[in-house]
DNA sequence: TTCCATTTTTAGATAAGACTAAAAATAAAA
DNA sequence: TTTTATTTTTAGTCTTATCTAAAAATGGAA
């Protein structure tokens, strides 16, 4: 149906889109591709006349109705994928975007239909990104900083404000990554701080520390 | 490593040399990849360049070890996911080709190996053909008629000589299907009528039937 | 052995997708 | 409002893998 490179372009597009909303310019998206603006603009064009998008010279480009559709649906393949080889495969979840660049691309709507069913419809890959459903609608859960969770609400580890090496040898030693889903049983009012679920164990953390996970809440 | 064109010409040459052995021809190669002559003289120079295979002019190809060896991981690849795909999703095994077709150039050693490990490193695919190890060794066991195979020996049916609907309606009513799995457990000197176990299931078979079925010898 | 049919190769074209270099449009600064 | 800097597009090349049409080599028949 599409070329590997016309869906690559997509997802790109797509990606830059939930960014920073509205059009998207030439150059974001090539040094989002590592490419060159003269390439972009020649697939744009292509892409713009398959109705994929809506493009207008200087101003950027835009995804149609159809091309978030075809987006989503790349992005939906290279979730689930990851997913399978994290959970079936035993891989670890930063070794597996490379390969699942390559698997989003296997044209066959009833493999993944299949595939969806076996790994149990997830709804979050292992970064805790959201899986878009058949349909291509992405669930749009907000990004949220941990201090910011109510109490009794529960999301999945999106990210890290702070990356210092104390930091993360923190999250590991508490056995929190990208994808860990993190409950919070309760929260003072006077410091920020907390006591949350990861797994199994319950603990209580500072704001400092709450302040600087990003969450995305189910 | 190799580009998906490249790839695709090695498996076919491999194929083909295993059909019929020797060097293999340019109209030969056309033809089993519905493909034209001169595109095939095209592509055989290049992989001739990259020491792939040795090719004369008009006398046509032959894989190197090193060409056999990537043939071999491709055909490899190709098994394995079949196997994924009917075993784990439930695909019948005559709907994975095309899928599989496409998932043989997905590139990561890793991939493979713990894919292999997770099927419980199949020696058959689906159809009952044998899965080249990753030194890209592929078991050669001779492809023989249910006839000619001895007491208590057993073997996967890899395929039947006649097609006629009455006969794939008698091997459908015995279960017996590419890929499965057939001991005899006695024969009959005098008429050549065996008995043989399918399954759980053991029965009485004629000469003329087990001449009409092929069986890889395990 | 010469001729003819078949096979194979060469030459030249095309399409996709990328690049470089230069031109054109837009945005920012004086 | 000019001028300058940045962004974007156009024009022209390159590579990979195809194709068609024509030329060359091979092998069998007369």
């Amino acid at each position: 149906m599409f070329t590997l490179a016309e869906e690559n372009y997509l997802k790109a597009i797509f990606h830059l889109e939930n960014e920073n909303l509205g059009e998207v310019s030439t150059n974001a998206i090539a040094e989002s591709m590592e490419t060159k603006p003269s390439s972009v603009t020649d697939m744009v064009q292509k892409l713009a006349e398959k109705k994929l998008l809506v493009y207008k010279r200087y101003k950027g480009a835009q995804l149609t109705e159809k091309g978030r559709k075809v987006a989503a649906n790349v992005i939906r393949k290279h979730r689930l994928w990851e997913v399978f080889l994290v959970e079936k495969l035993n891989f670890h979840w930063d070794e597996v975007h490379e390969i699942a660049e390559q698997l989003e691309h296997i044209q066959s709507e009833e493999l993944i239909t299949r595939l969806d069913k076996f790994l149990g419809s997830p709804d979050f890959d292992p970064h805790g990104d959201p899986i878009p459903d058949k349909h291509g609608i992405l669930k749009r859960t907000e990004k949220k900083l941990l201090s910011e969770v109510e109490k009794s609400q529960k999301g999945v580890c999106v990210g890290v404000k702070e990356s210092s090496t104390e930091f993360l040898q923190y999250l590991d030693k508490k056995k929190i990554s990208i994808g860990t889903k993190i409950t919070v049983l309760g929260k003072e009012f006077f410091d920020g701080s907390m006591v949350i679920q990861v797994g199994k164990d319950q603990f209580f953390i500072s704001n400092k520390i709450a302040e600087n996970i990003y969450l995305q809440t189910i």
